[in-house]
DNA sequence: TCTGGGGTCCTAGGACCC
DNA sequence: TCTGGGGTCCTAGGACCC
């Protein structure tokens, strides 16, 4: 939304003031002065340590397959996350191999949150284990932003068992470059005026937004630091990368992130997908996937009183390559059966690619989401059913767990289903 | 690096409306 | 009959982030 509208050009360079007024008019509250983000370190591999002593000062790797995340110690050997398990254990063959444990990292991460949030009302979550705390006004009851983060370090290493980084800066983007150059348990102050030389020796791939495909594109022009980018010039840049990212990279590599610390940030899509291993599968295969990965969405989007009304179908191919369907309802919905039909639909339609090309993926997201509570009644179709057999399932799911009920298409398949209650 | 699962945002073309 | 410009929504693809 405005996050970008105004990160434009040099003619939008902030001052308090200037910023003010646009958040006045859009209606947003301006959130000024320093801002800390704090960063959970190796946040699941950390979670491991904490509760089983034997692991520390162990490399550590949580999931099989792939890594998900790993210990300090693990890394130190090169081992990263997103990498292949076989190769992992190549580097470092005496690590310790832990299956993830989400519902601990869930209470860990709303442990660590609630020390957030008391430390300040200010809190934009960005993921389970960062978030950004503005710490501006808090100078006379809570101390300098330093003292804040030092504090707020200590409470969450003695009261969750956890180790966090934390960088303090003025804006956003510096804070987070900050927390990322002081990792593990770190903490790094960006002082008021020192921005620039702080940012310019850096590398370009420390920019937000800067990936392979990018920093290729830059390395290319000869171009490694953010200093170097700074002194491009802004036609260059978009001419170079596009508008977009163009006009947002010359303003972080000149110190302007204007966006605000945002409190309520609600999610704009929920989704779920899940790989069908090396061997390409059958169309009968994705689609029995997708009737389970439709109704784990579902489920969970009646849980957070979400419904959506556009149905994303992602595919990826035996070579790898990937491809997305989509279709937009004329009221967003929760409907299990509602959302299902419409990705078998979507899913038809790809049969043949399916079929010439092999499928190694299938996932479904649903977006455009309304609060459950506004949406339309279905009309004329399915009076009241739909709704109240989704009901149903739940409580029956909530109290016996995900397995007690399945559909009649799952049966006999991998995922070792029990009874069959829905038609199929 | 032979590749998981959950997301966000941007771009671009076409349909459709005024 | 031929023509213009602006705005919004839908769809598909892609880069990027944790």
């Amino acid at each position: 939304m405005f996050n970008h509208g105004f990160v434009a050009g040099p003619k939008t360079v902030s001052g308090p003031c200037h910023r003010s007024n646009i958040c006045a008019k859009i209606g947003a509250v301006p959130i000024e002065g320093p801002i800390l983000h704090a960063d959970l370190d190796a946040f699941y591999a950390s979670v491991e340590q904490r509760d089983d002593p034997r692991l520390r000062g162990r490399p550590v790797i949580v999931g099989g397959g792939v890594v998900l995340a790993c210990s300090y110690e693990a890394k130190a050997r090169g081992v990263r996350s997103a990498m292949g398990g076989r190769q992992a254990r190549v580097l470092c063959p005496d690590a310790i191999v832990v299956s993830p444990r989400m519902s601990a990292y869930s209470e860990a991460s709303e442990a660590v949150f609630r020390i957030f949030e008391r430390t300040t009302p200010i809190v934009e979550a960005l993921s389970i284990d960062e978030a950004f705390l503005g710490v501006g006004g808090l100078l006379r009851v809570s101390g300098t932003p330093a003292e804040i983060a030092v504090r707020l370090r200590r409470e969450i290493r003695e009261e969750v068992g956890l180790p966090i980084t934390v960088g303090v800066a003025h804006t956003k983007f510096l804070a987070k470059v900050a927390s990322a150059v002081a990792k593990p348990d770190g903490l790094l102050v960006v002082p008021a005026g020192g921005e620039l030389d702080f940012l310019h020796p850096l590398p370009v791939t420390r920019l937000w937004g800067v990936g392979p495909v990018t920093a290729e594109k830059l390395h290319q022009r000869g171009i490694h630091t953010v200093g170097r980018v700074a002194g491009l010039g802004e036609a260059a840049l978009v001419s170079l990368l596009g508008q977009g990212a163009g006009r947002h990279l010359y303003a972080l590599a000149h110190n302007r992130d204007p966006r605000p610390v945002q409190t309520r940030r609600r999610r704009r899509s929920i989704g779920a997908q899940c790989a069908l291993g090396p061997r390409s599968r059958s169309y009968s295969e994705a689609e029995a996937a997708l009737a389970a990965l439709t109704d784990r969405v579902c489920r969970r989007m009646r849980k957070a009183g979400r419904a959506g009304r556009t149905v994303m179908l992602r595919l990826r191919f035996a070579d790898y390559t990937r491809a997305t369907r989509s279709h937009s309802l004329p009221w967003p919905s929760d409907h299990t059966r509602t959302i299902l039909d419409t990705v078998r639909h979507l899913l038809l339609g790809t049969r043949p690619l399916i079929e010439t090309r092999g499928i190694t993926l299938v996932g479904i997201s649903v977006a455009n989401l309304a609060e459950a509570g506004t949406v339309q009644p279905m009309l004329p179709f399915a009076p009241g059913d739909a709704g109240d057999l989704d009901a149903a399932l739940d409580v029956v799911r909530e109290r016996f767990g995900s397995a007690a009920i399945t559909r009649a298409i799952l049966i006999g398949r991998d995922h070792t289903p029990t009874v069959p209650l829905l038609p199929d």
